[in-house]
RNA sequence: UGCCCGAUGGUGUAAUGGUAGCACAACAGUCUCUGAAUCUGUUUGUCAUGGUUCGAAUCCAUGUCGGGCAACCA
């Protein structure tokens, strides 16, 4: 039977407070189809807390038959950019592909709400599109939702609220209005009529006020204990460009108003955010039952965001850290972008699994990185293909081996996986094995080579050192050794018991590649505990770069495969995140993803 | 300060009035041609005080601690 590793093999499915809401409203039949979303505003890459959000709601539409939409939650011109769109949708199309990428809700390119009657009522609705209904030309036909498409609807309904006499336009500025709005004082323009309100809203959109001189707002409760229910505003003047309707708009809505109505668009059940949304959920139910709308109105559900130790993961300070060159991009392996995460060698299953295990639930605590590097370490221990490589090299010379002469040995490709096969490496009389499996003078335990001791080397012999030879300045340069030429796998003496196995790579054969060894970026689980800055807890060893000698069958290594190299850790062969290379003739360089436990470390590092 | 939310081992979570369980981490052992993986075992928990109940992690009250909101950001 083969053991044939199944990647994909599906996880048990999680239940959480979410989750068991959306199983209740299943069973009452409360929507004809779940529907949820995935709101990025295009203002940052995404990062592994993202992740969890993505999983949450794509993982929803997977287990309930739904649909999850992508949505560019775009409504500030002055802080939304195209490469944003570009880079989250890259992100999200590589961490559901093969997973929930036939539940991503799409729409066909440049399509908008259509208007519809609904029991007698005048409605707006935007059906989602999936990659199966549109065939082998997804790609080109499809693109993701953007709040900015609404406007016009929005807009509209803007018009409503105004004409319902549940919104007034407000000429206080910005300061007066904050000063109102905490003391619970009533806009002097409050009770404005509905038709100077309508005038002026229209003079707003077409253009006649500068910035900042007029908002429209909601007429809801001045002295609302909640803050948002102050008669918040719904849209400002903003003489600004849009990344995506270009100069079409002068007056933008704010998140609150866009929001809930996006969901409403496009027909969404289930709204599910983080938790400083909280206590916004009045308004947004507010807005949706003051219009008077005909279809079943979203709801909106928070849960508590991933907060992971040993990194960093607001925007502005990311954006502060690629700034300040302490990073080499948004792509750097060592950042908790998609893109910088990708690029170390994480797997999207290696992710999910973590993203999904973290759970649910409203409270607020601190992730250990320990979960997230035991998802990788799983999902790589199963796929990657064992290789030996020395990262720090030693010479050894076998001097009972014939010069000049090689054999061809057999390595396991994947003591997990039966069916990755071998491969043959090459062995001769000049080696190179890691400096750190020799001592001179051997700590307690150690049963690696040390003088006049034996080691085996994988997959060959059984050797001896015999002699140290050290240069001028006493430094070890050169190991001699004989070797147990019986002792060989398959050999008279291959049971010979001997405690310490160690990598190796034939001097001869092994080719010098560029090796990143990347580590957790902050030496503290919260860089930023106590106020302080969190650069001062960089890790001065975040990423160390080596030439390494590797067996020449990683030359033919590929990005899609992951490696292991053997005792030391998990390595892939490095893609920017935009996925072109970082010069024009690119050479091949590895990027340590993790690496292996090594309770050897630990142990040495006790005595 | 006002309003809202939360609290289960070191960490993340489950138990939905009926035996506090799982994973990670740690530790000890097993196995090993990877000091990895595997396998076995161990340690550690219901924020506090009252109340309701035959029975409370769960319900109620009060307190404590933590978080969020109080942007013409999302």
């Amino acid at each position: 039977m083969s053991n044939a590793i199944d990647l994909a093999a599906p996880l048990p499915a999680p239940s959480d407070f979410i989750r068991d809401l959306v199983a209740q409203h299943v069973a009452e039949g409360r929507y004809s189809r779940i529907h949820t979303r995935f709101p990025p505003e295009p203002n940052g890459y995404l990062h592994i807390g993202h992740a969890k959000s993505i999983c949450l709601n794509f993982g929803i539409a997977r287990e309930f038959g739904g649909v999850c939409n992508l949505r560019m939650d775009d409504t500030n011109p002055t802080k939304e950019e195209v490469e944003y769109v570009e880079s989250i949708q890259r992100d999200v199309d590589w961490l559901i592909a093969g997973w929930a990428d036939t539940k991503l809700g799409l729409k066909r390119k440049g399509a908008a709400p259509a208007t519809q009657s609904v029991n007698g009522k005048h409605d707006f609705h935007l059906a989602p599109v999936l990659k199966t209904d549109l065939g082998p030309q997804a790609l080109e036909l499809s693109e993701p939702f953007f709040a900015s498409d609404y406007f016009v609807q929005i807009h509209a309904y803007a018009v409503r609220l105004i004409e319902k006499g549940l919104a007034f336009v407000c000429d206080m500025t910005p300061e007066q209005t904050d000063e109102f709005r905490r003391t619970g004082q009533a806009s002097p323009f409050r009770n404005r009529p509905v038709a100077e309100n309508l005038d002026l809203f229209a003079r707003m959109k077409a253009g006649v006020f500068p910035d900042g001189t007029r908002v429209l707002r909601a007429k809801i409760d001045v002295a609302a204990p909640n803050i948002w229910l102050r008669d918040p505003l719904l849209y400002r003047i903003r003489h600004a460009e849009h990344h995506h309707t270009g100069a079409q708009w002068c007056i933008y809505p704010m998140y609150d108003f866009a929001h809930c109505l996006s969901d409403y668009l496009e027909g969404i059940t289930h709204s599910i955010c983080t938790l400083e949304f909280e206590v916004h959920r009045p308004l947004y139910d507010w807005i949706l039952e003051s219009l008077d709308l005909p279809r079943a109105l979203p709801h909106q559900y928070e849960f508590a965001k991933l907060i992971p130790s040993h990194m960093i993961v607001s925007k502005r300070k990311l954006i502060a850290l690629v700034e300040a060159g302490l990073v080499s991009g948004w792509d750097d392996p060592r950042l908790p972008t998609l893109s910088g995460i990708r690029r170390r060698g994480v797997t999207p299953e290696a992710l999910r699994a973590f993203a999904i295990g973290v759970g649910v639930t409203k409270f607020v605590s601190v992730t250990d990185i320990a979960l997230y590097e035991h998802a990788i370490r799983e999902d790589l221990n199963k796929r990657a293909l064992r290789r030996l490589a020395v990262l720090r090299p030693i010479k050894v010379i076998i001097t009972n081996y014939p010069v000049g002469q090689t054999e061809e040995l057999d390595a396991t490709n994947n003591p997990e996986d039966e069916t990755a096969g071998k491969r043959k490496v090459p062995f001769s009389r000049e080696l190179f094995i890691e400096r750190d499996d020799f001592a001179e003078v051997p700590p307690p335990k150690y049963f690696r080579l040390k003088p006049g001791g034996e080691v085996r080397l994988k997959y060959a012999f059984i050797i001896k050192c015999d002699e140290v030879v050290k240069d001028a300045a006493g430094h070890v340069v050169e190991l001699r050794c004989t070797a147990d030429l019986d002792s060989r796998t398959g050999g008279a003496n291959a049971a010979r018991k001997i405690k310490g196995t160690i990598h190796w790579v034939s001097a001869a054969h092994a080719f010098d590649a560029e090796v990143r060894l990347y580590d957790r970026l902050f030496t503290e689980a919260e860089p930023e505990a106590d106020g302080r800055d969190y650069k001062a807890t960089l890790n001065p060893r975040s990423l160390e770069v080596v030439s390494a000698k590797l067996e020449p069958s990683l030359m033919q290594a590929t990005p899609a495969a992951r490696y292991q190299f053997e005792r030391l850790g998990y390595f892939c062969v490095d893609v920017p995140g935009n996925g072109k290379p970082e010069t024009q003739n690119p050479k091949l360089v590895f990027n340590r993803t993790l690496t292996l436990k090594d309770t050897w470390a630990k142990e040495a590092q006790r005595s």
